[in-house]
DNA sequence: CAGCATCCTAACAGATACTG
DNA sequence: CAGTATCTGTTAGGATGCTG
């Protein structure tokens, strides 16, 4: 809830003790980070989808990465998973409240993202321009 | 800068227009992502460092995968790169100002990433236990 | 000191076909 | 409808040796 602990500090929270590869914080923010993670977290910021209709508003991900990515969400425990035993069945996905308090920061992030992606992109212009040099 | 765009219109803008793998704001995204850039921000949210001192910092990350991600967040604009002409050279690495803005929101996941990490941690235990059934 | 080049492995991810 | 299974290609990442 401290949030001013020093970067310093948060840094050597992010070694882990003895193996770094331990290191709680860095494996939450690999699961936040994936490629496909925060997409589907937004969409389901919105309202509980079911899987159609995730791949449709997701259009080039493969049925295959939306299954895992869905599933490692749920393992996290941001989103729930609910069957619904019709003919033929329907599964809904919606955000828990751990995936909603996430999200918070998350959305910010995503806003900075949007508001700052034209500097990124001609920094790397420059960059690359140099480099062919 | 306006921060009130519903979660549908980020999502929509996030799909690119014709491939959405030409979508700027998700490149931006898997950028900040990786497996290091985060730590290392942090790192260089401090203070400028050398590469030495980078390396001693993080002590898990190979020298390859140090200046491959220096190059990388330089390429964004994130971070500068300064050569001290001496001898034996020495080379300093610091945030830019888009760094440091980015650094704002990227910082704020962090520290929820810190104080949720084990809700997650508890949820991936539960899960797999179940799975094991 | 701060790297680059090379080789190698493992994780990530797409395509396709099949199922309760 | 909502998946699973399998195969394959691509990329991320580590180990090692060498250099201005």
């Amino acid at each position: 809830m401290d949030a001013h602990i020093p970067f310093s500090e948060r840094l050597r929270m992010m070694q882990g003790d003895q193996n770094p590869n331990n290191c709680p914080v860095r494996q939450v923010m690999q699961g936040i980070f994936g490629k496909w993670s925060t997409l589907l977290l937004l969409a389901l910021a919105e309202r509980p989808y079911r899987f159609g209709e995730l791949r449709r508003l997701v259009p080039d991900i493969s049925q295959r990465m939306l299954t895992q990515s869905l599933r490692d969400l749920e393992r996290d425990g941001y989103i729930y998973r609910k069957v619904y035993p019709t003919k033929p069945p329907s599964v809904e996905y919606g955000l828990n409240d751990l995936g909603k308090s996430m999200l918070v920061p998350l959305h910010d992030l995503v806003i900075w993202a949007s508001d700052n992606f034209a500097a990124v992109d001609s920094s790397r212009k420059i960059y690359d321009a140099q480099a062919a040099d």
